[in-house]
DNA sequence: AAAGTTTGCGACCGATCGGTTTCAAATTAC
DNA sequence: GTAATTTGAAACCGATCGGTCGCAAACTTT
């Protein structure tokens, strides 16, 4: 392998996490060279443009975003357990990349801002929906959740919530916004599970629901 | 009224608006030139940095949001209703201001930024959630919601949802997440609820609001 | 209407922005 | 080992950044 390709891959990882927490615009050359090591024109030699940069760094951070939110809920073996593990992964698991989701990130700086980034963002999004909509719909399939609920509606909560709560971790320097969403998501969850044991218990929250 | 205290306020009001959509640091002094209408040097005779500026309009545009998504809810009666009115209201109400919501803007775009605007963000953030909080108490004091809810888990949760529908919206252009995240709130809520055929004792009186 | 004050324009400042180009040194291929 | 190629440092570019200041016009006060 070229000696290049080492650092342009070397550049792409750094520049992911610089990216990642100043945001597009707030990230100079500047910052990007401080960070790398190299000179302005070593980084434009690998890089057409700071655009481009971003755009890889974007791509690089959302993957691995996912290898840490997603990744690890492939493991449980179905449905509704899937569901839990992904909400206390997200809420716990520690940020595969400093300055928060990239994605929410680039759609919060970049309204109205830097229209690629912002596609890109919108495509990982809806990917991120239609991923926890099918464990949804899977988990309806095998009966161990509410089939009345609408499976968008539920991916769009659940996303939304971690999500903002992310951010209010962010903001308030606490985990206490996260653990809240946790907390309250799990018990949603089970509000609208459906209970596979030979009889049924009563769950500690569910006051008859639809 | 002098003059000066009017181009002030035109100021304040026109700004909020840009700074809120492009945010602190892609906001640039011409930009609000050309928004104001004035030159740089009469911008700059009423606020003394682009910071102070830029603080003031925060205020303006946080107040804005409180106006436009707290104060209707006040008219509900009393109890969960309130709670109800306040998601409806979010998730419908059209946005007082461009740009989404200035705290979370602040709070994703001010990530180790300007400090002050960080603070402000955070302090509004917190006076919101104790606002919710204190209807949900109020709730479970009427005895008209699952007392064994924590009020600030609530609270969090509500808000979180909607303020992460909020930018999911403006990521995909498209009213759903705001539609999906009312739907679920108002069923969470629901299924929280306490039926009125069978009252619980009032311990408190209701707390105040904002 | 005259005097005093407030207001806002616009030229100007040094610093930094994203981006280009040159070229010597390091690497790779032969 | 040498020639060809790849790499990255550094000087440089025009544009724009946030911010300053002198001054004339507009406004208030008397």
């Amino acid at each position: 392998m070229r000696k290049g390709e080492l650092t342009r891959r070397k550049i792409i990882e750094t520049s992911a996490s610089v990216f990642n927490r100043l945001g597009f615009s707030r990230t100079s050359m500047s910052d990007l060279m401080a960070a790398t090591g190299l000179e302005k024109g070593g980084l434009y030699r690998h890089f057409g443009s700071k655009e481009e940069l971003a755009l890889e760094s974007f791509n690089h951070a959302a993957e691995l975003m996912e290898h840490a939110k997603f990744d690890p809920s492939l493991k449980a073996m179905r449905s509704v357990q899937r569901l839990e593990e992904f909400i206390k992964t997200f809420a716990n698991a520690s940020s595969p990349i400093p300055g928060g989701c990239p994605v929410f990130n680039a759609a919060v700086e970049h309204d109205n801002g830097n229209v690629k980034l912002r596609l890109r963002a919108r495509e990982t999004f809806q990917k991120w929906l239609a991923t926890l909509s099918a464990w949804v719909e899977d988990s309806q399939g095998q009966g161990e959740l509410n089939p009345k609920l609408s499976s968008r509606t539920l991916a769009i909560h659940i996303l939304c919530t971690l999500e903002g709560a992310l951010i209010a971790r962010n903001l308030l320097g606490s985990p206490e916004p996260l653990l809240a969403a946790e907390s309250s998501l799990l018990d949603f969850l089970n509000s609208n599970r459906i209970v596979q044991t030979k009889r049924f218990t009563v769950k500690k929250k569910s006051k008859g629901l639809l």
